[in-house]
DNA sequence: CCGAGTTGATAATACGTATTATCAGCGAGG
DNA sequence: CCTCGCTGATAATACGTATTATCAACTCGG
């Protein structure tokens, strides 16, 4: 019943429970000796009673414990945004196994209006060395407290400056948003439009910022919030735009859906290109143009990007920019020569 | 930036450091009393630094870590099985959350030979409180050591004994095979094949049993062991078979697919049930009859089982069985009367 | 045979919190 | 004046590990 310690290991070892703790952590300077035997015995015993040392005790005295936590502001494994997650966590996982780490999914955390908080009653955060914070929009508050609190942490996703600068390792959207828009010039395209928030997030931002870089400053911008795919497609449509920039992967599909419905075509009469284009289209009778994000490769750099903020709190680049890959789908072509 | 702590607060309120821990914790006993005023006073000095009690030291006071750990032969969020573990992972998590406990992943486990192993140079085992155990077959020697080391766990899956008892949240093959052989006996069918390993794992040995109960003990066994599926479909129609059971869902679809490009009617000439039908079939063309294992519930009773176990050794139930749920499909049907 | 140096191990302590035993002060009753 | 009972607070300790100071035993040169 209760928990094997030191105490116990050097007991059966006949040993000082301090011995113990010295081969444990394999010292050998000079001011610290142990003879080989002795340190065999230890070994054997440990080894024997599968003991291991209570993660939560050597927090105590030391700073680093070898367990990653990760911070998902909705579940974990959740069944709706499992694809949006999933190739995080893989890419979470596969780094922490090559450092030699554990994952602590922080699901102790109390769910409150639909989204977990960091800083509730007790928190456990400091069990984890540092914490990968997941979510589709982090509250501010929260990266400003974990600033003040001096807590390692990398955010999956390019963030703004929170009371200090906001480790984080993000997909470079502006870039990315740039590419489609100028690719789309190449064929002849000359009227766009974004088609999304734009804004409130810095997902948003960076997008908007992309495609105003591509369209120099012109472009139009239609807000989706509150209307149909069809309202849009007519404002887009009565304006006279050939290349649609569309945020959301689901507002890309609902979109092209709406235009075939009328009769639309698309590429032909609309060009439609997504911003972000899920690993494994579930909508296999629509192969969107656009780009794809790097959710793997973002989840392995940010573990090893809290790994080196672990080693040297002076680490310097504090923010990573991934690119994206391009998605050659069928959604964008030649605008028709009546139109442009 | 030294963390403040309850030395802190107890300097600037002008008490002890356990009054400030008595205050904390809200303590109202008979023997421990506190003047509302001085209360009130560290009460002040709390709010106005800001102050929480550090989760690390207050979980080194209380013997347990509210972590739950995670062990998985395979890693954990694979691309292959990725459909296999997420239902198990979503009960657990839930659970979990519902307990108030993180879940610690141990990926810091080495794979050696593609698996990795519990019992390695260094295992962090007892860095949570128990474990649940993940995987499509766990060694038996794994097993009989956690149990010598009266470590708690359990694994997910029937498992047999392994020097004791092995606590285990798994799904009722017997009864659900059964069940399928008597509702093919009530359409009419009379020869029955087992098709698949039928040993090995606890799960086969289960659907086999289930199967010998529901064909009185008669019916054929077609092993796919190094034979294609057009080979085993041949066997069973040379036998008269007209109802194969079909263990593994891959071969279940394998065997319909051999069936339909020879002109073999499914069900008509032969009636195919599948001891497993996963919760999205990826092959959308094939509606297979069969059962559904209950996974999400199994891994949410896997986390209860264990907070029982953890609360109290001498729990009775160490072994559920859920029920498996029958999947309606296409593949079941009655024989055709010149065959029977 | 003695002091110095070396080897190998231990006792003591700190980390921050929770709990228990103890203690000082005080009013009242005898 | 002494003791008892009560209040309110503190000292002491435990949790399990890491580290530092200390210490006993032994070797070796002189």
């Amino acid at each position: 019943m209760p928990r094997i310690t030191q105490r116990d290991i050097a007991r059966l070892a006949g040993v000082s429970q301090a011995v113990v703790s010295l081969v444990l952590n394999n010292r050998t300077d000079a001011t610290t000796r142990i003879a080989p035997e002795t340190r065999q015995r230890v070994l054997d015993v440990i080894r024997e009673t599968g003991y291991a040392a209570d993660p939560v005790a050597r927090r105590m005295v030391r700073q680093l414990n070898q367990i990653i936590g990760v911070f998902t502001y909705e579940s974990v494994f959740p069944s709706t945004s499992a694809d949006f997650y999933y190739p995080f966590l893989r890419g979470i996982e596969e780094c922490a196994e090559q450092l030699r780490c554990d994952l602590l999914l922080f699901t102790s955390a109390p769910v409150t209006d639909g989204r977990r908080k960091v800083f509730h009653e007790n928190n456990r955060l400091r069990i984890a060395d540092g914490c990968i914070l997941l979510g589709r929009d982090i509250p501010h508050d929260e990266l400003a407290r974990l600033n003040r609190e001096n807590y390692p942490f990398v955010a999956v996703g390019r963030r703004d400056d929170a009371g200090g600068p906001v480790p984080c390792v993000g997909a470079d959207y502006a870039a990315a948003t740039r590419k489609l828009v100028e690719r789309a010039r190449e064929l002849g395209h000359r009227e766009f439009a974004y088609v999304g928030a734009g804004e409130g997030a810095e997902s948003a931002d960076d997008r908007m910022s992309g495609f105003r870089a591509g369209t120099r400053g012109g472009g139009r911008h239609e807000r989706t919030a509150g209307r149909s795919a069809g309202e849009t497609l007519d404002a887009l449509l009565a304006a006279g735009v050939t290349t649609a920039v569309v945020e959301g992967y689901a507002d890309g599909v609902a979109l092209i859906r709406a235009a075939r419905e009328r009769g639309v075509d698309v590429p032909g009469d609309l060009s439609v290109v997504v911003t972000g284009v899920p690993a494994e289209s579930a909508d296999a009778d629509i192969a969107s143009t656009g780009f794809r994000i790097p959710r793997r490769e973002m989840g392995w750099q940010s573990v090893e990007l809290l790994a080196a903020l672990l080693e040297d709190r002076s680490t310097t680049t504090l923010k990573r920019l991934l690119p994206c890959h391009f998605v050659e789908g069928q959604t964008l072509g030649e605008p028709r020569r009546d139109r442009s």
